[in-house]
DNA sequence: TATTAAACGCAACTAAATTGCGTTATAAAT
DNA sequence: ATTTATAACGCAATTTAGTTGCGTTTAATA
């Protein structure tokens, strides 16, 4: 596992208000250090099983309430998580991206730079949220 | 339960190539019979569970497999379905429709008029599918 | 009416996620 | 630096959704 700056360990977590416990720093690296995004499973074999599930699953939770990471959907309904990239906050997530779900290898990514429509109502119903799921082929299952 | 006209049935079951069993049937009148879509848990309750969950399970996939409900998203990530209400098939499902999660009765609603875009590809991503799931507040809970 | 293939129903199972609780480690207050 | 309060940990047990296997029943058709 590459380390991370323990600077942005000291940042990030301050931000955020999280705990600094070895595990929660291990988990933030992980998930600095990954391209796509990671479900319960990967993470625990990730840290080869010395992890507990419960802690995992709680230390998640608490990095999406705090506003450190955000769910993703999953193609076979998991939970699965990614970093957030722009401001978040415990008070608001700001995801006004598109997530990506490869038919082929299964993962999901988050296309940052495909920009939702700004919609407030529609019909009545009052929109607060709204997300753009896709699915089909990503670049490198494509080229294969 | 509201009768469904048996000829509604015969032609409908005909149509998608379904079995005519009592359970079935009654599975499509009370999907026909709802505004909102159903999961398997609200459906067992339903019929006070004199249909067995795995009866459910099958006759679910069954029905979306020959294009006669869809799957819709759900808050909780369980398997949830509404009636088809374009011209589906068992080769294509066609749902050009965003979907709405009331975020105060929970339920999900198909929004048949908000059409989403026609995106083939984005980055070098191929787009099979696209799916818009949004959340607030349903016309029915606002006026509350 | 006989045949065959799908649907049913029951039990057992799998896998994800959650809860409870006693223990440990961190942050802050002294 | 030590104490204290609280959050996180780790283990076991539980919950819940959904699946599989298999023998039996039922519906379509020949």
């Amino acid at each position: 596992m590459i380390m991370v700056d323990n600077k942005l360990i000291d940042v990030t977590f301050k931000k955020y208000g999280l705990r600094k416990t070895s595990f929660r720093k291990n988990l933030f690296e992980l998930f600095h250090n990954s391209t796509n995004s990671l479900s319960a499973k990967e993470i625990s074999l990730k840290f080869s099983s010395s992890a507990d599930k419960v802690s995992i699953y709680r230390a998640l939770d608490s990095f999406e309430k705090s506003g450190l990471i955000h769910k993703v959907p999953d193609k076979n309904n998991l939970l699965r998580y990614s970093l957030c990239k722009s401001e978040c906050t415990p008070n608001k997530h700001a995801h006004d991206h598109a997530h990506f779900l490869c038919s082929v290898c299964e993962e999901t990514f988050c296309l940052d730079d495909f920009k939702l429509p700004l919609t407030k109502s529609h019909n009545g119903f009052l929109i607060n949220d709204l997300k753009i799921v896709m699915q089909g082929t990503c670049v490198s299952c494509k080229s294969i």
